[in-house]
RNA sequence: GCGCGGUUAGCUCAGUGGUAGAGCACCUGCCUGACACGCAGGUGGUCACAGGUUCGAACCCUGUACCGCGCACCA
């Protein structure tokens, strides 16, 4: 083995390892494998995105689970790919060349060749993010990595939208659609996000047509849609209006309208809550959806008095129309306020629905749109509401289901360029509707539809689109379903409900087993990182200053399932000290020399290597488990206190007594030992730490010289760590007796920093002990006592020995322990040590004893509990007996 | 309005009925023969509040408060 250097370098070790990994082909999944197979699909990050935080997290954990399944012997599909993400990439690129000058408007280059223009764009930025997901060390067969519009995924898309449209699934209709005025497209619902706004309720009066001189109140918000009012409501059980319902009133606006063009019907209906406002609604139809309702009931005209912009049309009339809807609206109120139609203004607050994407309040707008009638929907909710389908966390599958319960259709087609275009075509004369993938043969007769496909229209098809859908494909028959998928739950309706409903239908299978559902990265401030705020840090810059292991590491310790995660640089630099542990504990163990993993001998484990070996089988168990329930940071969790408490703090400074001693056999065991545990733990630990571990893997000689594929030259294949067990413990011996002695002795040792610290004797500095046992010890234990309390000499003493007074003493689990120093100790600073515990001590009695004296306890308790209490007390008063009896010793 | 989380050390969080924990931060001493990205020792908590169940509650139940999120919304 070649000797490792001082210090860990990430840099060149990820950027060699992922080399060789890319190489040997170990990230390629084998349909033809007779392995059984685990595979996930990666949620398509968007093709112009770059890697954020939260593509850390989420790709790390899919990377630990493949990773794991790898070691564990599955044959393992990580399927990786981007997205187009319709109106973020046309938003970004049209935004682009305008800045660049190239254009106004999109419309200036005309669809086709604003598409090369996109296209272009999506050539040169759209590999970015798949590089640094490489830089992050995942684990993907990119040999199989897709774009949602591939021209094979596209043919998919399309394919989807005729049998879809021919089953009667999807039709077009003109309805109430949320429309974004700045990306110019219709919306669906789940694009839509509630915010709260500070406003106005503006409360304005309208005269009663035919009874001059009476008037009704109406609140509103939005007065410059008064010029498309064609009705006041009420409701019918109001009995302030009945006796109007059916009259008119005069609309204030447009002013210069005839008086008998304004006349608006009274009408009376249900939704009309009378509790709000004055009880008089004024409807709108053209530009709010519960008053489109309400004019299909009463067969209302709806005025569209918007373009699409926002800007109000003529329709708005003299003084609106040309005006941005949010100025029109103070110029409305204002007309009303000159006419003394004004009676009210008070500040409101209300949520209003904001365009995910562009963040401006949408419209409810009329317009010609494509419909979906979710397929499968019995299916797929049925799935996860028996638990079929597993969620994590759980309480994810009440929103599904209760999301699912309440489906409504999925408006899908966008007013946009870059996407799949929708499959339909329009004879030019006849207007006879052509659905197919391709144009009728007489194409020049027919026009297809302008509109794109909503994005999640691809995306929900992305566990088998992906894999070769409609053929049947050795791919789709080894690794769908899929066992897990990693996700945010706030895509939980945008993509995995669409994509449990689309798997039904055209695989007839659930796409994926588990879906984990991963938190939101915020700052530590638990904001959500925004590149306005600028608390969201390049992952690529924390890479380059702590390595990717230090990344993964520091983000999956603190991210607990099911809670968001507060990213704070200081987890990194954790996940940073904890490789450089690691590297540092096994540059201890090659500094040792000797031959690598050489056999254990039974025979000659000391109770520290038994201690250590119990406790590794003990962080396999625990590790094993947290994984298997998707407890990641659990697992780090406990592999981290493993690995620095247990082996470091205890183990390797315990064990330095046989290194540094003269019995060599011991030693060589000793190795044998340490490398067992070092080869079991690089291995627990490669899904976190990929590169370091393969890096000690070959550094510490554990890939032996088998084939890759058999644990040999890389440790991404070796098997995982199944827990020791009975067998192994039978065989080494290993029991609670020497598990007891070592703790025994390691708290001899705490009791012995105690003193020194006590006595203010430094760290470093070389004392001498005298331990007076209670009970015969092994040649070992004082060998070791001696090491770990950085003693000069250890001295052994029998009961006829007795400390010069006022020498410092603890009391331990196997004697007493003594820090003879003539002259040097602080008689009053040691009586006050004493004196401090037997408060303590006094204090635990105490608890126990008001337990014990309880005779509910008692007689209520398990007896178990009862005696595990009494025998507490019985160590506390021989404890505190000792205490005192040392406390004569000292005397004054 | 309905639903879901959360409230434990200065900070971030573990802890699902029987002696309150970790990491960070802070304080003290130390470059002790792997590691100062380290070692050793230490300070720090009436477990949000109020009731209840229980021999016993951070933990179970009920309610309250506050923080966060989702869904649905009244113009």
């Amino acid at each position: 083995m070649s000797e490792l250097p001082k210090t860990y370098e990430p840099q060149a070790i990820e950027e060699k390892w992922y080399a060789q990994w890319l190489q040997d082909g170990c990230f390629t999944a084998d349909p033809q494998s007779s392995k059984p197979a685990y595979s996930i699909v990666i949620p398509p990050p968007n093709v112009t995105g770059v890697l954020t935080l939260g593509h850390v997290l989420n790709n790390t954990i899919q990377d630990i689970l493949a990773r794991r399944a790898r070691m564990l012997g599955k044959e393992v599909l990580w399927l990786p790919g981007t997205d187009h993400a319709g109106i973020a990439t046309q938003t970004v690129v049209e935004r682009t060349l305008k800045k660049q000058g190239e254009i106004k408007h999109r419309d200036d280059l005309g669809r086709d060749k604003f598409l090369e223009k996109v296209w272009e764009w999506k050539d040169k930025h759209g590999g970015i993010i798949i590089q640094q997901l490489k830089k992050l060390g995942a684990s993907c067969d990119w040999d199989r990595e897709r774009f949602t519009m591939d021209e094979d995924y596209s043919r998919c898309v399309q394919s989807i939208f005729v049998d879809l449209y021919e089953k009667g699934h999807i039709y077009r209709g003109r309805r109430m659609v949320n429309w974004c005025p700045v990306s110019l497209t219709a919306l669906s619902d789940e694009e839509v996000i509630m915010k709260q706004q500070n406003g106005v309720l503006y409360q304005f009066r309208v005269e009663v047509a035919e009874s001059p001189g009476t008037f009704l109140s109406i609140a509103t918000t939005r007065p410059e849609t008064i010029p498309g009012d064609t009705a006041v409501a009420v409701n019918p059980k109001d009995s302030r209006y009945t006796h109007l319902v059916g009259k008119h009133v005069v609309r204030p606006l447009p002013a210069e309208m005839p008086h008998a063009d304004r006349w608006i019907p009274i009408v009376a209906d249900e939704h009309v809550d009378f509790e709000f406002g004055t009880g008089v609604l004024k409807v709108t139809p053209a530009h709010d959806k519960a008053d489109f309702e309400i004019g299909q009931r009463h067969g209302l005209v709806a005025i569209d008095v918007l373009r699409a912009n926002g800007v109000m049309n003529e329709q708005a009339g003299h003084g609106l129309a040309g005006l941005d809807r949010f100025e029109a609206r103070k110029v409305a109120a204002e007309m009303l306020r000159e006419m003394g139609a004004l009676e009210k203004e008070d500040p409101y607050q209300n949520n209003v629905g904001y365009s995910e994407r562009a963040d401006v309040p949408i419209e409810p707008r009329l317009s010609e749109q494509w419909f979906l009638k979710y397929p499968s929907k019995e299916a797929a909710r049925d799935v996860v509401a028996d638990g079929k389908m597993k969620f994590y966390p759980e309480r994810w599958a009440k929103v599904y289901d209760h999301w699912m319960e309440n489906l409504q259709d999925w408006c899908i087609s966008r007013q946009l360029w870059w996407g799949h275009r929708i499959p339909v075509w329009y004879h030019r004369e006849s207007g006879e509707v052509h659905c197919g993938l391709h144009a009728p043969a007489d194409a020049e007769n027919w026009k297809q539809d302008n509109d794109v496909l909503d994005t999640w229209f691809s995306s929900w098809l992305w566990p088998f689109a992906t894999m070769g859908w409609p053929e049947k494909t050795e791919t789709l028959k080894k690794f769908y379903p899929t066992t897990d998928l990693v996700t945010g739950p706030d895509i939980i309706f945008f993509w995995v409900a669409r994509m449990i409903m689309a798997g039904y239908e055209w695989m007839g299978e659930m796409p994926f087993k588990n879906v984990y559902f991963t938190g939101i990265i915020r700052d530590k401030q638990g904001r959500k990182m925004s590149k306005s705020l600028g608390n969201s840090p390049d992952p690529l810059d924390l890479i380059a200053k702590f390595g990717a292991d230090a990344l993964r590491f520091g983000v999956m310790r603190s991210a607990p399932l099911g809670q968001d995660v507060l990213f704070d640089e200081k987890n990194v630099e954790l996940g940073r000290n904890f490789c450089t542990k690691l590297w540092n504990a096994a540059r201890f163990r090659q500094m040792q020399g000797g031959e690598s993993e050489g056999e254990i001998a039974p025979a000659l484990l000391s109770s520290d290597d038994k201690w250590i070996l119990l406790k590794l089988d003990g962080a396999i168990e625990e590790v094993s488990r947290a994984l298997d329930e998707y407890r990641f940071s659990d697992a780090a969790q406990a592999l981290y206190r493993f690995f620095w408490s247990e082996f470091c703090d205890w183990y390797l400074e315990a064990c330095k007594a046989a290194l540094y001693g003269s019995d060599e056999a011991r030693k060589t065991n000793t190795l044998a030992v340490m490398d067992f545990v070092l080869g079991h733990a690089l291995r627990l630990f490669h899904p976190f730490l990929p590169f370091i571990t393969e890096e000690l893997w070959h550094g510490l000689g554990y890939n032996g010289d088998l084939p890759a594929q058999q644990g040999g030259r890389t440790i991404m294949f070796a098997r995982w760590p199944g827990v020791l067990g009975k067998d192994f413990r039978t065989h080494y011996g290993l029991d609670a007796t020497d598990e007891a002695l070592a703790n025994a002795r390691y708290e001899v040792v705490n009791q012995g920093r105690g003193l020194r610290r006590d006595a203010n004797i430094a760290s470093n500095k070389k004392v001498k002990f005298v331990f007076r046992p209670t009970s015969p010890l092994t040649a070992h234990d004082p060998e070791v006592l001696k090491i770990l309390l950085n003693a000069e000499a250890l001295e052994i003493v029998d009961a006829t020995w007795a400390p010069a007074k006022g020498t410092p003493t603890a009391l331990t689990p196997l004697g007493e322990l003594f820090l003879p120093l003539e002259g040097l100790i602080d008689v009053g600073a040691e009586r006050e040590r004493i004196q401090k515990e037997i408060a303590k001590v006094e204090q635990e009695l105490l608890t126990v004893r008001r337990k014990l004296s309880s005779d509910s306890f008692v007689a209520g308790a398990p007896a178990a509990v009862v005696d595990e209490h009494r025998h507490r007390q019985t160590a506390w008063q021989d404890k505190l007996a000792q205490l005192g009896r040392m406390l004569e010793t000292l005397g004054s």
